[in-house]
DNA sequence: GAGTTTGAAACT
DNA sequence: CAGTTTCAAACTC
């Protein structure tokens, strides 16, 4: 009660080591009130008063979207919490970071004592989700659901969640200082006030979680605004609540001020504007840049995107982070997550395979998001990166768990923020869109590359800031020196890196690699008239969408290799091939499967039962399973050939399995169209598209984050079975990645597979796949890349 | 670097 | 579904 006003972010600290409470706190909890104030105490005291009443409030009887709310609660894993903490932590630290450093780098102590997460950034946002575990749980979960939903777009969604979480935790910690500091014991009462104003802080919470569902789910426009609008409301009160319970957190207060009002005012934008943000994108694109009335027309359709846009326009200035994270955050974080995901999924795909498959629809690319992870490191790592950080998420988990954990943590959370940030600055320098989204995939690429060099994150921020003139750059002349960077590092292709040299078909076929693997063009491609870049996110996106309804498994990864092929990868790639296949099988009929003309050979797998082609000769293993391993190369015709090959193959092979992991990652994360995709699934009736999810590309981007909540992308997918040459096994390989996908693609995608081989068998739904039975995901559209993510249930 | 070959993708 | 065309990568010189 002393303390009360928040204004005085100073005085209030006094004031709360004067009041009795603060005092009464201050023996209560083992750090000691000056310093501790910030986050620490906040821990203890708050946390857990409120939650239980939130979970237990009757709320949930109500409405479904309680239901909804609790469903995933329950699915929540604790290793999800960790992770969605770690996000939350992720952007929220952006913020702070820049406004506090110091105080981040105390926090970041504190926080690594507390938590275990690494979140060397956000500290302060940190916290509050430890203390409100369990309430950090339902919004993550919430926050993931949502994510996985729209396998569209799961960097967004991972923003978005972010964004939430962050949103919450900032608020909360605002409102601490403000409505809490009064007294730490007003928590509650603030709290119920709070939702009493609200209409109630656990409903709003539920309609959160349940909204955030919905939202990411749809990642549809609609369905993103009634997000946000409710949002606002429900942040608030949530955030209230929150607040309420820690009415001790002294986190920078002025920060968190900040926050509050920033998030206040997107939600009066948003609220103000809901419907006028799809066309503030537009209009952002168009005035900006040039988009093409394709792309605009598109617009409705990403209208969550555009959303965020504009309110990186309007609010943009006052609230980087907050509000724009979810719209715009998750169009860079797409870009980038394209790439990066795409890394981290190929490699793990190895695993499952199943990652690769990373469906476009949302939630199927769940299984995506692990893989997600590691695409993030594609891109900035430009190719290099790609190649290197493959499994950034995966590295982190094993990297980071050395010192270096933390740096792989700040680097993801330094990518996210400096994609944030590059939204940010680009939004409010006015920059195009596309500039932006450019810029921030030079700022991956720059950022893998250099930030892997770089601990700082500031560093990265620098790149970023100067990419976009390199953006500039590139779409010009594409002649920029990134691009030599890249062809030095990917040295043809690394796959991420995927140059492309389309002439007729803009890209936005697949005979472009680049769009093909669910990536942007960037400067190293040498094509014309592409509109494969982000400028023309719309048109892309469309494009995708034919090419989808067309043949669900486009985008999808071409070869799928089960756990064990990787295994025997890595030990000599030789090998390999039994365990994977093409997918669709080559067709060669000149090349005897002997040269890249072959698909099965570029993706240095044996030809299977599904191949129709003549005459092979794959080393890796022909049609009959003859010929398993090339390199010695049964046929003594081709042995010199296959000697050749097979020392190219090496090498190349090698990359070609990165590569197709990439591919498939990259796939998923870099071109947007997985967004939407996974909008899609949420009709899991769409099971088309699902299935395919190939696209996960978006879902990978989301995944990235949700990898590393997860904290085990890789263990998610399980490892598919093998398809050694059954063209079942194909289909199981398939289906991993639709399990993980969770939506069921099913027959109808298959069927609509091109080389319709493999079409049938499985189709088993998925609802009787296995996978399902993560099944509570099932219930989320989006939900399914959970489960597939979580390796467990 | 230009031209040819090849097979996937797209189209009919 | 099959046949043809288009396309861009892979390959050759």
């Amino acid at each position: 009660m002393d303390t009360p006003e928040r204004n005085q972010i100073a005085a209030p600290i006094s004031k709360f080591e004067d009041s009795p409470v603060f005092n009464y706190i201050n023996s209560l909890s083992p750090i000691k009130p000056v310093k501790s104030i910030r986050i620490t105490q906040a821990f203890s005291s708050l946390t857990f008063g409120s939650l239980p009443s939130i979970f237990t409030s009757p709320h949930v009887s109500s409405s479904h979207k309680e239901s909804r709310f609790l469903r995933s609660h329950q699915d929540s894993d604790p290793s999800n919490i960790g992770t969605s903490c770690k996000d939350e932590n992720k952007i929220p630290t952006a913020e702070r970071d820049v406004s506090d450093v110091a105080q981040l780098a105390e926090n970041e102590s504190e926080l690594q004592e507390n938590f275990d997460i690494l979140v060397p950034i956000g500290e302060s946002s940190v916290e509050p989700l430890d203390e409100h575990q369990e309430f950090a749980l339902d919004l993550p979960q919430s926050l993931k659901y949502d994510c996985g939903s729209p396998n569209s777009d799961p960097t967004p969604c991972s923003i978005a969640a972010d964004c939430t979480v962050s949103k919450s935790d900032a608020p909360v910690v605002e409102k601490n200082s403000q409505i809490d500091l009064p007294d730490g014991r007003s928590h509650q009462e603030g709290t119920s006030q709070q939702k009493n104003d609200t209409g109630c802080g656990w409903e709003s919470l539920a309609l959160e979680s349940t909204d955030l569902l919905i939202f990411s789910s749809p990642n549809d426009a609609a369905a993103f605004r009634g997000l946000i609008q409710r949002s606002p409301d429900v942040e608030v009160g949530y955030f209230t609540s929150m607040v309420s319970n820690f009415p001790e957190n002294e986190v920078s207060e002025e920060l968190k001020k900040q926050l509050l009002y920033q998030l206040t005012f997107n939600e009066q934008h948003e609220a103000e504007e809901p419907s006028c943000q799809p066309v503030d994108p537009s209009e952002q694109k168009d005035t900006n840049t040039l988009p093409n009335g394709v792309a605009i027309s598109n617009l409705d359709n990403h209208t969550g995107t555009y959303l965020s846009v504009n309110m990186d326009n309007e609010v943009g200035a006052h609230i980087p982070f907050a509000n724009k994270p979810i719209s715009d955050l998750p169009r860079g974080m797409r870009r980038r997550c394209l790439d990066f995901e795409m890394v981290g999924t190929q490699q793990k795909s190895l695993d499952g395979g199943s990652g690769g498959i990373s469906s476009p629809l949302l939630k199927s690319d769940e299984n995506d998001i692990p893989k997600n992870k590691q695409l993030v490191v594609v891109k900035g790592g430009g190719d290099s990166s790609r190649c290197i950080v493959p499994g950034i998420g995966l590295h982190l988990n094993a990297l980071t768990s050395t010192t270096k954990d933390s740096r792989i943590v700040k680097h993801e959370s330094l990518l996210s923020d400096v994609q944030a940030l590059n939204v940010h600055m680009s939004t409010t320098s006015l920059q195009s869109p596309l500039t932006n989204q450019e810029s921030l995939h030079k700022s991956l690429t720059l950022s893998n590359a250099e930030e892997m060099d770089h601990d700082n994150g500031l560093q990265v921020a620098e790149e970023v800031s100067q990419a976009p003139t390199d953006l500039n750059y590139e779409e010009n002349g594409q002649t920029s020196p990134r691009k030599k960077r890249r062809r030095m590092e990917n040295g043809g292709e690394s796959e991420t890196c995927k140059r492309c040299n389309c002439k007729k078909s803009k890209c936005l076929k697949l005979y472009c690699e680049c769009f093909a693997a669910g990536v942007y063009c960037i400067e190293p491609c040498a094509c014309q008239d592409c509109f494969n870049k982000p400028i023309h996110e719309d048109t892309v996106l469309a494009t995708r969408k034919q090419i989808e309804s067309r043949n669900p498994l486009a985008f999808a990864p071409k070869v799928i290799r089960s756990s064990e092929s990787a295994s025997e990868y890595g030990e000599d790639s030789s090998k390999t091939p039994a365990s994977a296949r093409h997918k669709r099988g080559c067709n060669c009929k000149k090349s005897s499967c002997l040269k890249k003309y072959c698909e099965c050979y570029q993706g240095g797998v044996g030809c299977s039962i599904n191949c129709r082609c003549e005459g092979c000769k794959n080393a890796f293993g022909t049609k009959d399973g003859s010929a398993l391993r090339g390199p010695d190369c049964e046929e003594e015709e081709e042995t010199e050939k296959c000697e050749k090959n097979k020392a190219e193959k090496i090498p190349w092979k090698m990359e070609n399995e990165n590569n197709d992991e990439l591919n498939l990652a990259s796939a998923l994360p870099s071109t947007p169209s997985g967004f939407r995709r996974p909008l899609v699934q949420l009709a899991f009736p769409s099971k088309l598209k699902q299935p395919r999810s190939s696209f996960v590309t978006i879902g990978s981007s989301y995944a990235l984050h949700s990898s590393q909540k997860m904290g085990k992308p890789d263990l998610l997918l399980p490892p598919p079975p093998k398809f050694e040459k059954l063209p079942l096994t194909n289909m199981e390989d398939e289906i991993p990645e639709i399990l993980c996908s969770s939506s069921t693609p099913t027959a109808s995608i298959k069927s609509t597979s091109p080389n319709s081989k493999r079409v049938s068998p499985p189709h088993s739904d998925f609802g009787t796949s296995p996978n399902l039975r993560s099944g509570r995901r099932l219930i989320l559209q989006s939900i399914p890349s959970f489960p597939s993510l979580t390796p467990q249930h």
